[in-house]
DNA sequence: TATAGTAATGCAATCGATTGCAATGTTGTT
DNA sequence: AACAACATTGCAATCGATTGCATTACTATA
């Protein structure tokens, strides 16, 4: 049997009352008694029920956080930004992946809203495109922020990193380099990530005065097989770019490996550049130019805004939609030797 | 305000104890007024808290989960065999990572009992020396499993690999392809998959007929840079082996930056063999030979293990450790041309 | 129709901590 | 010494679901 405020209460012959606040700091509780509650408690091996605690005062203090998968270096960074501001601040952390799979999503949102986290840190899997999971937050006034992945239909906090930007300097920084037929993989452009990328892309090439390929423009859902398929495709057609901006690393590294195979010289026949800045794209060769994240900063900013909503430190209706700074990482996969 | 059992009775003009079964499908309530419950709460939003539930209970049906490092291919693999079980027994997961610091490995295992975790799945920080924090669990035979890495100092269930035999192979293998003088990065000796990894080297050594030569062998916190380190001092001393094996791919990473940098032929000159598969292994170049490790089926042994024991399946003394099989995956960093 | 026997439902206590309000204790002031 | 004013402590209800036991509602049989 574990021990109770009560048993301490008993051996101490004085109400439970007293043992929760001193226990609690409480300082209506005197010094001495509080220092003889803290000793016993102690002594008797005393470890606080949290759930009744919790069920009692309807606070877990335990923030939620559904990511895609956990084994993405920029949903770990994140991951390990709200922790950090998190456990500054009391607070728990649990953490769960959808898989991008939207009936896990579903399921765990209702598990962690029926475990009554505080609040929830969220980013949206690929096939998410409808949002009762999440108004069940949002209608409860349970402080909720997307990140990275987010959608209009739910009005609150969101995080989210400067994607077109990003996009447009890695397309620009292709130009510059000499590229003029620049190909794209891009994601479902259902995903706002995606669809900024796409947009910065076209964008870039706007503004340099270049056309837009359409047949140069894939969307898929981003493995490393679907940048192969692509430019398989692209080369069966004669259609070779002199370039490609991929919208992520992963399609990126499928590409290289496979234009390696074909013995097409990277970068000097064709330029790649990524993004995200997965930990691999550094050690390939060639390794992979790409655009970088901030995610560490982003969670702590994001565990910052529900902790701050949490203690009711900002108003509930006037949310915000953070953009944070990406970073164009150039490494040889586009660093041509003839400019 | 959240709808209650309560609620439902009233509205029903019934008892909350036959709602309370009626959800629980308890076949002691009549088909007839365990529908009309259903749809009753269906239709009036019904939401169990399950705090109240688990705080009456005393079972949660959550299982906690810590690993060092969310972001490292291995355990997110055994993370996600974990889930795939869990879920199918109606268990709700919730992960955390220790960052292998004691303190908050500590904190997070403090966390896990406080919130009445049902059984708890745990790999061994690199600073873990004291197991205060397991007894917890162990004391109160809440079920505990330990995997991969795991101590004698405590008695519960173990799952890990077979670490010698992977070292064992992998010396093998450098042997088989001429090497004679092979210099091991090995981790701290206090952690028995580290412990394992050096002794499997060594065996392989000795059956081979070949003398171990302890200036070769480097412990260290097995970091890319201990790895350059290790061969910087090597180089400087004149005492360059022919291969190296690595208790980790980390290590191997860095050896293959480093020693391309100064110019030096892999594998024709020194070999590599890294251990775990990590997902970069493959794509460097030379891609890594390592050791792979079940880490999905090890999860998803993990999970059965726990859960069996919550549903009093096993014994409770009678606790077993078991060793999954490695994998010798042979790449270029170790695939010798004048073989 | 009475009654045993079973099926279905209700009563009320319980889990452990919290907290508004009441009650008691203590100190200082005149 | 009496009492105000404040400092401590205790009482008891409460959170929502569960469950042992009691009670009521049926059904079938004699």
């Amino acid at each position: 049997m574990e021990i109770t405020i009560h048993d301490i209460a008993k051996q101490l012959n004085i109400s439970a009352s007293t043992v929760s606040r001193a226990l609690k700091n409480n300082p209506i509780i005197s010094e001495k008694t509080r220092k003889l509650i803290k000793k016993t408690a102690e002594e008797m091996g005393y470890r606080p029920n949290v759930l009744a605690a919790s069920f009692r005062t309807k606070k877990t203090n335990t923030i939620g956080v559904i990511v895609p998968l956990i084994n993405r270096h920029f949903f770990s960074s994140v991951i390990s930004g709200i922790e950090d501001i998190a456990y500054k601040n009391g607070f728990t952390v649990t953490i769960s992946q959808s898989n991008d799979k939207i009936e896990k999503e579903v399921k765990i949102a209702h598990t962690l809203f029926a475990n009554r986290v505080d609040g929830l840190i969220l980013s949206l899997g690929m096939e998410t495109k409808s949002f009762e999971h999440l108004k069940l937050f949002t209608d409860r006034k349970i402080p909720l922020v997307l990140f990275d992945r987010v959608t209009n239909e739910i009005d609150t906090h969101k995080i989210i990193v400067d994607d077109f930007g990003g996009a447009y300097r890695a397309t620009k920084h292709l130009i510059e380099n000499g590229a003029r037929k620049i190909a794209h993989i891009g994601g479902p452009q259902t995903i706002n990530i995606y669809k900024s990328r796409q947009k910065g892309f076209i964008a870039a090439l706007n503004d340099a005065g270049l056309k837009t390929d359409k047949s140069l423009i894939f969307n898929g859902t981003m493995t490393q097989n679907d940048g192969v398929k692509a430019l398989k495709t692209l080369r069966k057609n004669n259609k070779l770019p002199d370039a490609v901006f991929c919208a992520n690393d992963t399609t990126a590294l499928g590409i290289i490996i496979y234009l390696k195979e074909v013995g097409i010289k990277l970068p000097d026949e064709i330029a790649i550049v990524g993004f995200s800045n997965e930990p691999f794209s550094e050690v390939v060769t060639p390794s992979i130019s790409t655009i970088k994240q901030p995610g560490f900063l982003m969670g702590q900013k994001a565990a910052k805004l529900v902790i701050n909503q949490i203690n009711n430190k900002t108003s509930d209706t006037n949310f915000e939609t953070i953009t944070m700074p990406t970073q164009l990482i150039i490494r040889n996969s586009s660093k041509k030797n003839n400019g």
